[in-house]
Formats: structure tokens, sequence, C-alpha cells
DNA sequence: ACCATAACTGAACGCCTGTTCAGTTCAAGA
DNA sequence: TCTTGAACTGAACAGGCGTTCAGTTATGGT
């Protein structure tokens, strides 16, 4: 037996990508092998080789365009002039994104060990894109006196790191629906840098 | 061959718990052989279930004896009895604790899933424990009115989540001195439960 | 000096790993 | 209708996995 009936390459993989960010999200990396991915997608091993070079190329691919399509999602977002107003859109939607995408979001932060030195360093670069965009806001803020912050990198990663814990314990239908929780977040962060008014 | 010269139980045991520490930390738990971990405490694989009873309880152990060593470490610390002290008293010392353990605190937060669900319990009910010890104070300073948090729960999942962010980025010899690191965590925290004074 | 035993070895167990590849099957283009 | 090649199988590769255990050795107590 060889290729099943209605088969095409351009559904199985995404599919297999899928499947890979499922199981990587709920396993880890290490702990998933190709033959689980394989049965998720209903394929033997094999296969997977039509739509990866290999698992580690999987992984990175995954994570790369979790981060580019949060750089890109950023960069579309509409955002005021006003630090304020710009550090209020980005939490929002830092946590708004991050809520949307639990697996990618905890693959991202989780599996980094797991990359290849190139690939990690690609991976890092693109983190401290974004990191630089909530940096430059921050800045930007310290300079016309709307926020009072010690140190304007500390403050970016206290801020992230704050913000990215999140989906670490959010959960649909809780207590809190997601809107409350951005609205105290916003509260929260622009009291953590000194906000003015 | 068997039983090199000078070795001792009470010298071996240790070791391994160390090196499996070392080892999981950098590689994650899943990717760590239990033939890797006896290679470095310099052993053969057999050895190491004189010691543990099996890969899982390794894990185990190691996330529980470090939550415990927390909790018992954040009972012993000196601490007011005003809410703006007790909250500065907290900052100072996750971070500090944190810092110290790089290791432990690595595999504490991101070997979860590899807990069996018994295991997996046990010790999210000690992490629980600790966040109630923040949420607690923060919610004497919202009863006597030194904070003005919107939700105490959010409150402490948000800065634990930043405190603990501390351990991803800081370097020992960076640009920053830890004393430095705290003061302006300290100062950040106060600000985000918008602390009167 | 001897012995009991704690400490450890080295080989084996069955099973799983990522990856390759010759062979098979189906769908689409001519 | 025939042919071509994309899509996929199934078996194999060499090696690693966690764990067990009979056997060996050094040590502390007598």
């Amino acid at each position: 037996m060889a290729r099943k009936t209605g088969s095409h390459s351009q559904t199985t993989g995404p599919r297999v990508r899928a499947a890979a960010a499922t199981l990587f999200a709920r396993h880890g990396f290490a702990a998933v092998s190709m033959r689980q991915i394989a049965a998720e997608v209903g394929v033997q091993a094999g296969a997977l080789y039509l739509y990866t070079p290999d698992k580690q190329t999987l992984l990175f691919d995954l994570m790369q365009s979790h981060l580019e399509e949060l750089l890109a999602a950023w960069g579309a977002e509409p955002k005021g002039d006003a630090p304020c107003g710009r550090l209020v859109a980005f939490v929002r939607f830092h946590i708004g994104f991050h809520l949307a995408r639990p697996e990618a979001v905890f693959i991202a932060y989780m599996e980094l060990r797991n990359l290849s030195p190139e690939n990690f360093r690609a991976i890092e670069a693109l983190r401290h894109r974004y990191e630089d965009a909530l940096e430059g806001i921050l800045r930007a803020g310290q300079a016309d006196g709307s926020f009072h912050i010690p140190d304007t990198r500390l403050a970016t990663m206290a801020l992230i790191a704050m913000l990215t814990g999140v989906t670490n314990w959010y959960r649909e239908g809780g207590r809190l629906a997601r809107a409350e929780v951005e609205a105290i977040y916003c509260d929260m962060a622009l009291k953590a840098v000194g906000a003015t008014g």
C-alpha cells in the first residue's frame, strides 16, 4: 500500500506543523517522537520528511514563524503617538496575541534550549526585536516625562515577563474575561512605569 | 571490576542529584539519559538506582526539595508588620533566592509537564502555598489602604512572573549588581500595587 | 585477620529513536 | 488512454533508552 486517496501535499504540510505544535507544547520537543507526530497526522513517519528536512528544523520553523507573525502583527497594530497610549496598546496587543496562541507561545519560551546554536541565535534576534519595540515606548515616555523608570531595559524585561505570565494561568471561561485581564494589566503596567495622570 | 576506591554512598547520592540538576537544567529532563547523569558522576548507569527508584522520582525529588527549601527560607525570613515592608522583603527574598539557584528554578518552572499526575499535584500544591504568601501581603495592604490593587490574585501572578523573569536574563558580572536589580524591582513592584508614600 | 555488606560493574532486556529508501499507488496533464 | 511524478508506505538501519541483576570489590566493624 501507499498513498491514500484524496491526499494532498497542500493539506498534509500544515497538518504536520499543527500536530507538531500541539505535541511539542504538551509534552516537550525532546519527549515527542516523529512517529507520534506522524500518527497524529495519520501518516507513516517517513512521510514527514517530505515536509521537513529533520525534527530540529520542524521546531525552528514553528518558533520562527510564530515570532515573525508576532512582529508583523505588532507592526500592523494601530497605536497612538503618546507613550501612555502606546504602552496600553502594547499591553493589550501582547496579552491578546499570546492568549490566542498558547501552544506557539509555550514552545517559543520553553524549547529554546533544544535549538541548535545557529537556530538559537536567529530566534533570539527576533525576540530581541520585539523587546526593543517595548523598550522604545518606555524610552520615549522617559524622555517626555510621561514615565519615571529607573532603568528602561529592566523595566522592559519585567513588563514582558509579567505580561507573558498570563498564559501560564489564564483559562478561557475562568473567573475573569480576557478584556478584564487586559484592563487590569494595563493598570498595573502603567503604574509600574510611574505613568503620570 | 566494581566499586572504586574511596567511594561512599554519602557523597555519591548528592552528586547524583547535583549532576541531574545541572543536566536537566541545561538540556531538559527528556533529553537527558540516565547514562549521561552516570557519566557526569563517574559511575555506571545501574549504580544510579541505588539512589533513586527511577528517573521520574529523581526529577520529582529535585523539584520538591527546591520548593520546600523555598517555603522554609521564606518562613525564616525576617519581615516587618507593614505591608509595604513585607512586600519589599518578599521582592528582595524572591530575587535573591532564585538568583542563587538558577538550575533548580529552571527545572521547577520548565519540567512540570514531565511529572506524573500525582507528582504534579504535589508540586503544584507547594507552589500554590508560596503564591499565597505573596497574596497574603497584597491583601493585607489592600485592607489597610497601603496598596490599591484591582485584583489581588492577578497582581500576585503578575508580580511573581515579573520577579521570576529575572532569572532569564540576569548574569553575574553584568551591567547591574544584584542589589541594584533588587532595588529597581522593589520600586516597580511597589508602584505596580499602587503603594502610597 | 577476617567477614559481612555497602557500593558498584558490565552485560543484558525489550523497546524506541531519527532518518533513509526502494517500492507502491493514485491523480492530473497530454 | 497512457504516462509521469507527487505522495506515501513499510521495512530497515545503527544506535540509544530506562531498568534489572548476577557478580565483583573495597570498606568498616570485630
